[in-house]
DNA sequence: TGTACATCAGTGAACGCGCGTTCACTGATGTAC
DNA sequence: TGTACATCAGTGAACGCGCGTTCACTGATGTAC
């Protein structure tokens, strides 16, 4: 049957958020097209109307998932006082509840890996999500020439993002608090302390 | 028909090697016993006088290839100069070569957030490889509580996991060499310069 | 304003495929006598 | 020393399953007249 006018969009926009969440939940080859559409209460067939294919779906999806990240980071740090950006920056990203929250957190650490092994096309794409997202941080960065900022975004953030996922991958919550706590105090020190620039 | 006498543990021996390179350059789910079976010139059916479940293998395979990084970074300190050693194993680990070869190198940066997806029990078999493999690097860092030291060696390595996977997922070389090798500066001089500990 | 027709988001069944796992079988070697 | 039998690593066909993808179909809404 025809659906309502402006449906469409608010379908695919549906289908991106649920994979952006369940991809970096599950990784991409966990969670499959099927269940995706199964809990927005839609069959798979339909999938198609909105995506030429799964690679396609990964691609946008974890555009997205960047593109989110970005806004959150840039959000906390316009919400904090002036001259602690970067510091609350940190202290949110390197936060408990990001730890346990891969599926509303950080696509780096979530899908690194696999991001990785991505075809290179796949991967170009990402990675002009990547590299928006690294700009965005440029303001918070203390530094003169922006190349050197860049650098250090890189090593700031990647380094996070390993912090992060290997906190993840221990078993043990109080060990993997510690660890992250302690991650936390060197990051902050070493980024955002007065004389860190 | 009835096999020599230690072909089965050679045998053994070989699926975990080619396994565990496996896993490290495909992920765990894009790679299958199939294939791996097949690159030893075996039959699939085989795997199960060897193993219980792809389960089985991917924990056993996970962790000898943090043995294999350990014994890697262990030789790789030992034959340093004398008070030169983190610095040689940082070099090592942001090299180049390490970048281009995730199959033969680090399992944190290969795998860290399939690792982190794992059940528990997989998870807690995993931990004690990954535990054990930081406390091989305690001779080389500067401090002196041991547990001051265990935080370091989490920060150091899971910081250097990041940058290494973070890189992997840059398409272009130049740039993902140029950001290695920032990267590589920063932790020289911030975890082994002489005034670091 | 009323009628006839076109559209197309979503359905649901079907497809081929490769996966992990199982199992009856093979047959050269090891062991028992 | 020679013979009969047990062992068991590896084979290869088969299994059920879920995946990504395709497709004929549905039918309420939009459009044309």
């Amino acid at each position: 049957m025809r659906y309502p006018a402006e449906q469409k969009a608010e379908t695919r926009e549906k289908i991106l958020a649920t994979a952006a969440r369940s991809f970096r939940e599950h990784g991409s080859e966990m969670n499959g097209i099927g269940q995706v559409m199964k809990e927005l209460g839609l069959t798979k067939g339909g999938f198609y109307r909105h995506f030429e294919s799964k690679g396609d779906l990964y691609a946008a999806a974890v555009d997205r998932a960047f593109t989110e990240q970005g806004n959150r980071l840039v959000a906390v740090a316009k919400a904090a006082p002036k001259g602690d950006e970067l510091r609350t920056v940190i202290e949110h990203y390197l936060s408990v509840k990001h730890l346990n929250a891969p599926g509303a957190g950080c696509p780096l650490a979530a899908l690194a890996p696999e991001i990785a092994r991505q075809p290179l096309e796949v991967r170009k794409r990402i990675n002009k999500s990547m590299l928006a997202y690294g700009e965005r941080m440029l303001p918070y960065i203390p530094g003169r020439a922006a190349e050197e900022k860049r650098a250090r975004i890189f090593i700031l953030f990647s380094g996070m993002a390993g912090v992060l996922v290997a906190a993840r991958a221990i078993a043990d919550p109080q060990g993997r608090e510690r660890m992250l706590a302690a991650a936390r105090s060197f990051y902050v020190e070493t980024f955002a302390s007065n004389n860190a620039g």
